[in-house]
DNA sequence: CTTGACTCTGGACCTTGATCAAGGGTCTAG
DNA sequence: CTAGACCCTTGATCAAGGTCCAGAGTCAAG
């Protein structure tokens, strides 16, 4: 497969391919006498890999030391299940400030009426007071 | 007050006062014979502003846009409302989607024994797979 | 053979929100 | 008066994750 072949199956830009071979994150694949660059599958594969990860949070840096373990007959296995409990640990983290700051705006919405004085807007108010809010 | 004395109350970088003021966040100060600037109260009043809805997960753009409308008498309440209901279901969506991902994550992890082959790690397995997740 | 689509490399550029450096002027305490 | 802390401007740099471009070579169809 040439690198637009691949580019179209897994949906990704022929950029971002060889930029990924730059970081690391792909291995250089052969090349024809053209210089073309040749996939197989599995760079079909790895690529899906990448993009999965990267639905799930996790970082190109993260994704390099996932694949990196993947390939750990020994140690992978428990290595990975770590960094997934790390990712979780920090999607949970995350999911609770949103969810503070979400209540905190709930708030505000609606208890301005939408008209008025800006005065007497408390979204404006909550910004410009000089108490801390939350 | 100097820019530093500013930065120090508000607790921010002098660089990033200066920087809020070049994006137009900040109106230019009067200036000292000697070229510094002079800053008065507002200042600090509006900085916190720019901090709180930046907590609130305001972007810059989005901020410059909530000033011009807080200065609006007649029309400013209701746009500022608007403003902050779109960002409450930005917000909304955006938890959902984490969460969506955290479930999905959280499900691998538990499935997964943590040692044994690579083969047999649902999260190794879930990445590498030809089927979609989610 | 020609045309158009594709690929190659190297390097520049993008976004957001700052942060830092260089080279110089100013202010204040002792 | 001088040292040290502070401020000025301009312009570069950073992180992340790409995206785009020029100029040149390659491939496949007609």
């Amino acid at each position: 497969m040439t690198i637009g072949a691949v580019a179209k199956r897994v949906g990704v830009a022929i950029d971002t391919i060889r930029y990924y071979e730059r970081e690391g994150l792909l291995p250089e694949p052969e090349r024809r006498a053209s210089g073309y660059r040749n996939y197989g599958e599995e760079a079909v594969s790895q690529l899906r890999f990448i993009r999965r990860a990267k639905g799930l949070g996790f970082t190109l840096e993260e994704i390099r030391e996932l694949l990196a373990l993947s390939v750990d007959r020994q140690r992978g296995v428990k290595a990975v299940k770590r960094r997934a409990e790390d990712r979780l640990a920090a999607l949970d983290l995350r999911i609770l400030e949103l969810q503070r700051v979400r209540d905190g705006l709930a708030q505000l919405v609606e208890s301005c009426p939408g008209h008025g004085a800006p005065e007497h807007c408390p979204i404006l108010r909550a910004l410009t007071e000089d108490e801390e809010i939350s």
